[in-house]
DNA sequence: GTCTATACTAGGATAGAC
DNA sequence: GTCTATCCTAGTATAGAC
């Protein structure tokens, strides 16, 4: 009863959070969404941050159980356009929470935050790894540094190009999510098998 | 004198907007930094929004001083990697002002501002010549849609990626746009010509 | 047009009863 | 732990004198 309540909570956050953004987001309308009381809401959370902070944590779970879902017969390359994929079709289906990236508090929050830099760490432990694997097969290019291949794919997630494209209206989820993986992964310049 | 006092103003919201971002830019920090009272300053801008505004556009004004300043004889595929160059500097020296894009208010009032939209739509329809060229001679992928190139490269102005690497400490601003660069045009795989 | 001083409101956080 | 009602700061915007 008291964990369907939290749930119900976070719910609201990912979703206000996905729409309006973190600055966007008011505590009033996180507790109307989530059909509970202001006050009751500061009892399970001490505060905005906290809100924001549990939210990412659920993501980064939720991220961990696809990742952990993935054959693991699958080449590592294509575990890491697999979870690119499955971020890039939260962002269009207005379910990816993102956060301002100057915030100060914030962030402060999350680093300070044993369970969120728990998985955090374990995802980029995982991702790593991966991406290592392919460097040294030569799949995924060796001179770049592995940090910049992990923040280039976490960056990917909040990408805001495939939001530009749907407004467009001229290409389906399916399109948008195969166009933004590929340029990803393959650039923009006609380099032999890119396509 | 009261042009000046524009500039001032101006310079101040650009710094303001690359430091804490739009919602956490204030109209008192930005009268205090120009050195003004916020009163005067309302009478130049009329709210918060038209700031922002006036920001952008001055930084679409910086960028196709840049643009026009290229050479004509370069191609057009490195006026492209230019101009990206460009954006990431920017970035990397914190003076890139940018705005969240969820903010509806701040959108509308973008979009309803003929001198913002006007430069848009030049830089626009200069980088779309240049995509659309080096997509005919097969420099381009040419099979990507040319909206789809401009959104990307107008994307990598605002990517977190290169703030992240530096904020590793181990690399240099060269290293860094010259890693997020490549990553842009050539992707993360090891293809052909690549590096 | 510039200032000082102030009005107004949104929104994060709490008090205190049940 | 949940609620209603309230506090209080921060921040946008304005009044009115010079």
């Amino acid at each position: 009863m008291l964990l369907a309540r939290e749930g119900a909570i976070i719910a609201a956050v990912n979703q206000l959070l996905a729409e309006k953004g973190y600055e966007g987001m008011t505590v009033d309308a996180v507790a109307a969404l989530a059909g509970v009381a202001k006050a009751s809401l500061y009892k399970h959370y001490p505060g905005k941050e906290d809100l924001a902070v549990a939210a990412l944590t659920d993501l980064l779970d939720r991220c961990l159980a696809h990742v952990r879902a993935l054959p693991p017969q699958l080449p590592d390359k294509e575990k890491l356009r697999a979870v690119v994929r499955w971020a890039l079709q939260l962002h269009l289906a207005r379910r990816m929470p993102t956060l301002p990236a100057s915030n100060g508090p914030l962030r402060d929050a999350l680093v300070g935050n044993k369970d969120y830099v728990a998985r955090l760490m374990e995802l980029s432990d995982t991702l790593g790894a991966w991406i290592e694997s392919e460097q040294s097969n030569g799949s995924i290019a060796p001179d770049l540094p592995a940090v910049a291949v992990l923040y280039t794919l976490y960056a990917r997630a909040c990408d805001p190009v495939p939001l530009f494209l749907q407004a467009t209206g001229n290409y389906s989820e399916e399109e948008i999510v195969a166009l933004v993986e590929r340029t990803c992964f393959c650039g923009l310049l006609a380099l032999p098998g890119a396509a």
